[in-house]
DNA sequence: TTAAATTAGTGATAATTGTCCTTTATTACC
DNA sequence: GGTAATAAAGGACAATTATCACTAATTTAA
């Protein structure tokens, strides 16, 4: 059964992510699309809680969301921002199927297509080629993460949000700098006083 | 062909790490084992370069192994330890086999299984156990430079020490405190002042 | 075995960053 | 449309960390 308004319309980000890694047909992208859910979120709607058990891996097709940890005295650290055509979870709790211990909410009203952890599972078991692309997703990731770890290691606050700017020029417009002061690990003061310089 | 010797001798901690996730015949492992090299390094030993292709990802059979990075000004940043059960290389450079953007260098006498991406590649393809056993290796990997972002930019370098030590209580005998400060993203000094408090 | 290199600790000082505070501007919402 | 909430900037000061310099102990290697 072929849904080419399906194919051809909305979730053609999604297929085109997975067909940067390895082709589909119509019917086995269809049978992919299958395995997801759409869920719809308003702006500030908390999705993941910490202590929460997580049942989805969100595919981020319009909107903007984040993941992030509050520590004991209250103060929250941004781990990732979302946009459209990322993913975000709290990967820990995910798959290994324990409590969050990150908190994962809307920074805008979002679309997004959730995997359950069984029907990603499936999704490998049963067409290579996914599994093939989630290992590949997820190496991309990695090395993200330790560049992203270079950068707190090794470089002032000032290098580290130009880098941020350079990166992701479209972020500073829709993410206020509190937030961004936060993925960056200074205060928001201390960005203040950057930005100006 | 079985070879015994080898099914429970001396590479038994690559068997082990692997069937933690995905059981093989002795059969099965010997072909998987039959794609790794074995090679010995020398402490101070240079294995990669930063601006070298990168032909293998390193399983440490025995030894200690960092990989860093080097900027401008000579100062050098670690980004990984490698002990014993562990894996290392420069995975950008390794996976889009580009030119290292890393040096990967040997703390002490090592002993390593080395695999190249072809040998991966055909790893997954014909064994699909391997595939998802990478995929969740890689996972586990990614779930833990989630955890180290986040102390690096939600915990005081003090912090970042004491947990450091109990999260891996043998590397403060093996390592240069130096280096330990490396890869927490303080100068030596500093370091040095906080392990008297 | 001895000289050279590496490692570690510490003082003095400068630079960076955090915290607390107030003010102003902007945005959200009844 | 008006009030509340949020966001941003910046002053004043404290805390943290880096840098440079020097010494001592330990390890390495010829």
């Amino acid at each position: 059964m072929v849904r080419p308004y399906l194919v051809t319309g909305m979730n053609i980000t999604l297929r085109q992510q997975i067909e940067r890694i390895v082709s589909l047909s119509n019917d086995e992208f269809e049978w992919v699309l299958s395995h997801f859910t759409e869920q719809y979120f308003k702006k500030h709607q908390i999705i993941i809680n910490e202590g929460d058990y997580v049942q989805n891996d969100f595919y981020v097709v319009k909107g903007l969301i984040k993941s992030s940890h509050t520590n004991p005295d209250g103060k929250e650290h941004v781990i990732q921002f979302a946009l459209e055509d990322w993913w975000i979870t709290d990967p820990q709790a995910f798959h290994n199927q324990t409590k969050a211990t990150l908190s994962v909410n809307c920074l805008e009203d979002s679309k997004v297509l959730s995997l359950t952890l069984d029907n990603k599972e499936k999704l490998c078991r049963e067409l290579q080629k996914m599994e093939y692309f989630f290992l590949k997703k997820t190496t991309a990731g990695y090395i993200a993460l330790q560049k992203r770890i270079l950068c707190l290691i090794s470089s002032t606050a000032t290098e580290r949000y130009y880098n941020l700017l350079d990166q992701y020029p479209g972020l500073i417009q829709r993410i206020p700098k509190s937030m961004l002061a936060s993925y960056l690990g200074v205060s928001r003061e201390t960005l203040s006083r950057l930005a100006t310089i």
